[in-house]
DNA sequence: ATCATCGCATTAGCATTACTAATAGTGATA
DNA sequence: TATCACTATTAGTAATGCTAATGCGATGAT
């Protein structure tokens, strides 16, 4: 039983004619003749009354008509949504960031973008880098954006900066005037720190520990904004990525002094599921992505 | 697009599975596997996100699946209606009939049908000769009953009866108290006839010429009822079908006479369209009129 | 009435499609 | 990481749908 013959049944009824009906299906009209027996035997009904010409439908025919032509507009209708949902799926990029990605470096990308692209639709989601994971795998994300990315069976990596890692204190700090830092001179320090399920934090130890550094790690927490107003505070020096704290260094509200640990950076990757074909509004949201920052303001 | 992979579809989202939704459609896994593959490329859209367990339908996939559940309802019941339909039709005759033998006759017939087929609905229309047969090639009734049928390329005829023809008069009128009458006995008489376009009246003015016989018609009328009527108000005699004055000559409110034209009857036959298969509560109804008719009251 | 014409049904042969069984690949789970 | 459960793929085959040619019946003109 297939929407085709119904098409046809529909149009033999209404142009009262076989060969008409099967013309407006291209198809011929013993093909026309087979299919609609066929229909009626499926059926078990007659619908049309052959035996004066031109055809009629039978009372049965007529209702039957009537329903189909229903139903293939009700399809239609359907095939209609999912064309017009696919161009609005296929305009639109989701993008799952964490909160220091998202908030200082999103929105230099989005203008060229937008203006590349005017139709397209971004949606910047800013989450734990946990959940950024998870919106992607779960499908909630076309691409998520963070620090020390994973790939996995499920996700593909696309590397995207290395950003340095620097010492961030408070401007009336013993340090913060220096121009670097060595690893050893934070022995001892007072030092607020990443929470300790996060990449960046086992990154900072492992780093600090390869120097034989302790530090007094007296508060943790889960994302940058927090730990500079710690620091704001005077609550204690830390080690961050230089890009999140370039407004504060610029207005010197914070200490920002390079730091003698050269190997210590925070990788920044794009991730998506893997094998899944990106639309090609996702692919060039990468390529714009992938750019160089203009940074001559 | 066939109805089935809609279908299949359907079950493949309800159970979250294509083998479960293959099973429920007593198909393989691998023809599930295929048909939505192939219904997701002739849509272009991806319906089904197979990359988790359970499978998911997309946002589109959901919202196909919303629709092809009403399409497939929809069709379900159009089919229902139709076999509803059949139902009802299959047990219906419907019957026009030409008034002088729907009154009197097919009341007879009505009751012992009615008893041996409770379910069975039959429609009876009393028409015009011409009507009927109308009505039986535009397919409005079953059967036609009428009299002097002629079988033609879309009509079969089924011959019922022969009524014998008899001179109906006034009781007051000189012929009335007569054993028989002669066919030259009515030369000159004042006639009450049948319309010209009428078997009935070829048939009874072929006889009377066969004859020499000459009448003086005075009225003319299409119908049997409305003769009885002017012979009632002694307009003139006429010559009709015996059983169609059977209850007047009872109450002796008309004269009957038998006729000296031994070659003039009324053939009674039923018609239906030729080739059509008939319906076995037509094909049983035919055989209640043939029966002869219980005269015991 | 008879015949010519138009349109649907039928048939046979061919091309396409849909199916199954076997196998390979993939996501979830211990 | 190995295993399980499920889906995709492939190749071969059965079934289906289509066309072209022809038959048959209805319609309308002579």
């Amino acid at each position: 039983m297939n929407l085709e013959t119904l098409k046809l049944y529909c149009d033999v009824v209404r142009l009262r004619s076989f060969s008409r009906g099967a013309a407006a299906n291209t198809v011929s009209q013993s093909a026309a003749s087979q299919a609609i027996q066929q229909l009626e035997a499926e059926l078990d009904a007659a619908l049309l009354d052959r035996s004066r010409r031109p055809l009629l439908p039978t009372e049965q025919g007529q209702a039957f008509y009537d329903a189909c032509r229903a139903l293939l507009q009700g399809f239609e209708k359907a095939r209609a949504d999912l064309a017009a949902a696919r161009e609005r799926v296929e305009g639109t990029v989701r993008v799952a960031a964490i909160y220091s990605v998202g908030l200082h470096d999103m929105s230099r990308h989005m203008q060229p973008f937008m203006s590349a692209y005017p139709q397209a639709r971004v949606l910047l989601e800013c989450l734990h880098p946990h959940k950024v994971v998870e919106a992607v795998l779960n499908d909630e994300a076309d691409l998520g954006i963070l620090s020390y990315p994973a790939a996995t069976r499920a996700l593909t990596v696309l590397p995207l900066r290395m950003e340095p890692m620097v010492l961030v204190a408070h401007p009336a700090h013993r340090l913060a005037r220096r121009r670097s830092v060595a690893a050893a001179e934070l022995q001892g320090e007072r030092f607020v720190a990443f929470d300790r399920d996060l990449a960046v934090r086992k990154a900072i130890d492992r780093a600090l520990k390869q120097h034989d550094v302790k530090v007094e790690v007296v508060m943790e927490f889960d994302n940058v904004e927090t730990i500079k107003q710690a620091i704001g505070i005077n609550a204690g020096v830390s080690i961050l990525p230089r890009p999140t704290v370039l407004n504060e260094s610029g207005m010197r509200t914070l200490a920002v002094v390079p730091l003698g640990l050269p190997g210590l950076v925070r990788p920044i990757g794009i991730i998506h599921r893997r094998g899944r074909r990106l639309t090609p509004v996702v692919a060039r949201f990468i390529e714009q992505l992938q750019k160089p920052v203009d940074r001559t303001p």
